[in-house]
DNA sequence: AGCACGCCGACT
DNA sequence: GTCGGCGTGCTC
């Protein structure tokens, strides 16, 4: 019986490619092989092992080598990958690809999975007592003076150490080992007393430990959300199951791997796209072997094996981080869940601001639902303010009361943190001769004027210019930057408040790895400051003197054309103000617009964020958007736009005309020019998700067959999350 | 996605 | 006379 190999291979195409078995080793389900593939070899995964090939025999060809002799993926795994390319329309091939760490796609054995340790050898031993070295490796030297260390241990107490100890060992100062993983305990610090609310939310997602259920832990920030994880996974572990933690990004994961660690007393594995690819394979093999019984990560981790599959976690659930937004357009919340019920695991979503699906499959009954209302830290929620900058003298965008407010602040040796949305001195460079702005040559979309670099630079494509002296069409230098950015704002507070350091957090000045923590790192606890910055500081470490929030102008977020950019401003916002007051003193925020009356804006301050998204959600139910209909959307792009509209009035007419389904477009997408490729999309809509998605592999199919569509870039976005 | 094949412009 | 530009087609 000549059984053929299905194999899954990273190419992106919606197929699977048929091998007759290798000459040696009999392949299983879920193992890697070595096939040729065109005039390449490729890595695949053997999907299945069928008595037929789809394709006529004698084009099938013979698998090189068989690389695992059991299964790498288990079958859960598998089966979740095989759902997941089905439901976001992936490539088989690309869903493989993203659950395997790169090191795992080369055609070479697995690396081992003991801890890795690095010692001083004897010419280490000297070097460290005659002194010698400095910086980095004198620090590394004398860290491990005292013994071993594990690669873990060293990254907490010396981040950036692998340059160094690269360097000693190629010395011969240093050397690496390995050690079977470690399971012995670590010193575990014990747990603060849990309040009512904590300790029941932990007593019902314990009880249900062993079973599949989604939970939505709805709980503001400073409630207390980790300590209930915390406790959890030291029930899961107690059982001697596995937990998975995901967070939206690593930005922080020092602090949150030693507060793991020290709490728990056990290795936690950290899974996230800044590791190296050895560590990433490392730590997902320890997982699959269970040894790693703790796994931190992004996005991807969402497909570690968990062979002892305890409890799922979703942290900052909302966080539109989860959702891939190119290749394989997956979302790992909503993966979390099916691996939840494929495992036989409850899911704890957690939120203060959760998004409006979560909170309408809660109201559905399809998600338990526990809040934690208490701040424990703070005295009392925040006092909100709203300033309304119409007919205001506003001094660098701010206004008095806003200003004011950041005074008392610091007079009170109280920290301040001025919140803006955009990164840059100004958003656009104008000239007031002759009305030209500059804008990007590539975008159709004006230039951010970054000062500091003296350079005009594109937000969506990265194009970069110096910033011109004179208008380059009159020749008059009468050029005025518009509104602000970080950036001004920074140059104006240090102006304001010459005798208050000012920490501007955004992209630029946090660029290196590090480089945002750092940053925190010199504010006092009990010194006066003000952090200028975008949202990268709704995140982060608690800053006990922070108490004031000042948001500079939101009003960009109440009139986009994206029918979620108010769910996002409201989140956004409520994140915000959520760093204020977080310790013993009260918090005060101050919220400067031009349409102080915008009802979102009064809802969310009046009556919180729950009362807004109910609102919301009701806006979403009469005008039939998601989460009460789901959509697909087609996108292309091309550097000509007939190219587009003409692909996609073809892909419309593959269409069948059904009540159940609306299709808008083709149209322009948002940003039609982008990089200098013209853009436009056709939005598939439907209440009915079963018949949207019985048409969805059809048309893929007859849209690969499109002569039009090698002319352009396409792709199919299901639950597409924003709409450029 | 790669990678080849295949016809048309500026160089040794 | 070639090197190489990216259109077109294919990969079990």
């Amino acid at each position: 019986m000549p059984a053929v190999l299905r194999v899954a291979l990273p190419v992106p195409l919606p197929a699977l490619f048929d091998y007759l078995p290798p000459a040696a080793g009999k392949a299983d389900v879920g193992a890697r092989v070595l096939v040729p593939f065109g005039r390449q070899r490729m890595v695949g995964v053997v999907v299945a092992i069928d008595a037929e090939a789809a394709v006529e025999s004698r084009r099938l060809k013979q698998a090189l080598r068989l690389l695992d002799d059991d299964a790498l993926l288990d079958p859960e795994l598998m089966q979740t990958l095989a759902w997941a390319a089905d439901y976001w329309l992936g490539a088989p091939g690309e869903a493989y690809a993203n659950a395997l760490p790169l090191a795992l796609r080369e055609p070479k054995p697995l690396p081992p999975i003991g801890d890795e340790y690095w010692s001083l050898t004897l010419a280490g031993r000297s070097a460290h007592d005659a002194g010698s070295r400095r910086g980095g490796s004198k620090a590394l030297l004398a860290l491990l003076a005292n013994g071993a260390l594990s690669a873990q241990e060293l990254t907490e107490r010396q981040p950036g150490w692998r340059e160094a100890a690269r360097r000693l060992a190629n010395a011969g100062l240093l050397e690496r080992s390995e050690r079977a993983p470690a399971d012995r305990p670590l010193p575990a610090s014990s747990a603060p007393q849990l309040n009512d609310e904590q300790q029941q939310a932990v007593a019902v997602v314990g009880a249900a430990l062993g079973d599949y259920q989604p939970f939505l832990l709805d709980g503001v920030t400073g409630s207390g959300k980790t300590e209930v994880y915390l406790a959890l996974i030291e029930q899961v572990l107690a059982q001697g199951r596995q937990a998975l933690l995901l967070v939206p990004e690593i930005g922080l994961a020092p602090q949150t791997v030693r507060r793991l660690r020290q709490r728990l007393g056990v290795i936690v594995e950290v899974l996230h796209s800044a590791l190296s690819e050895g560590d990433r394979a490392r730590a997902w093999l320890r997982a699959r072997a269970g040894s790693a019984r703790v796994i931190l990560g992004t996005r991807s981790a969402v497909f570690t094996p968990l062979p002892q599959a305890g409890l799922i976690i979703v942290d900052e659930e909302h966080d539109s981080a989860y959702k891939q937004q190119d290749g394989f357009r997956y979302h790992a919340r909503d993966l979390a869940l099916v691996r939840g019920r494929a495992l036989g695991v409850p899911v704890l979503l957690g939120s203060g601001t959760p998004s409006l699906e979560s909170l309408a499959n809660a109201a559905a009954g399809r998600y338990r639902t526990l809040h934690l209302r208490a701040r424990p830290g703070a005295i009392r929620p925040p006092q909100v303010q709203i300033v309304d900058m119409r007919a205001q003298r506003l001094q660098h965008g701010m206004s008095p009361a806003l200003l004011a407010a950041v005074a008392d602040t610091v007079a009170r040796g109280e920290q301040a943190l001025v919140f803006r949305n955009r990164r840059g001195y100004a958003p656009v460079l104008l000239c007031h001769s002759c009305g030209w702005h500059a804008g990007c040559p590539h975008c159709d979309r004006p230039l951010t004027l970054h000062a500091g670099r003296r350079q005009l630079i594109c937000h969506h494509c990265d194009h970069r210019q110096r910033m011109p002296q004179v208008c380059p069409v009159c020749g008059v230098g009468d050029l005025k930057p518009q509104g602000h950015g970080t950036e001004r704002l920074e140059e104006a507070l240090v102006s304001l408040f010459p005798q208050v350091p000012v920490l501007r957090v955004d992209r630029e000045t946090t660029r290196r790895r590090d480089a945002f923590e750092q940053l925190l790192a010199q504010l006092q606890d009990d010194a006066p400051a003000i952090l200028v910055g975008t949202q990268m500081l709704a995140k982060g470490h608690d800053l006990p003197n922070l108490t004031l929030v000042a948001i500079v102008g939101v009003d960009e977020g109440l009139h986009s054309i994206d029918f979620r950019a108010e769910e996002r401003l409201a989140q956004l916002v409520v994140q915000v103000a959520g760093r204020a007051g977080r310790a013993r003193k009260p918090g005060r925020v101050v919220l400067q617009t031009h349409q102080p009356e915008h009802p979102l804006l009064r809802n969310l301050l009046a009556r919180g964020y729950a009362a807004a998204a109910t609102d919301l959600l009701d806006e979403r139910r009469k005008i039939q958007l998601p989460p009460y209909s789901h959509q697909v959307l087609l996108r292309a792009d091309a550097p000509q736009r007939d190219h587009v509209d003409a692909f996609l009035r073809d892909a419309r007419a593959l269409l069948p005309e059904l009540d159940a389904v609306q299709i808008a477009g083709p149209m322009q997408a948002p940003m039609p020019l982008r990089a200098g490729r013209q853009r436009g999309q056709l939005l598939l809509e439907s209440t009915q998700r079963s018949v949207l998605r019985g048409m969805l592999r059809p048309w893929q199919h007859a849209l690969f067959a499109l002569p039009s569509a090698r002319r352009v870039r396409w792709s199919l976005d299901v639950d597409p999350i924003d709409l450029y």
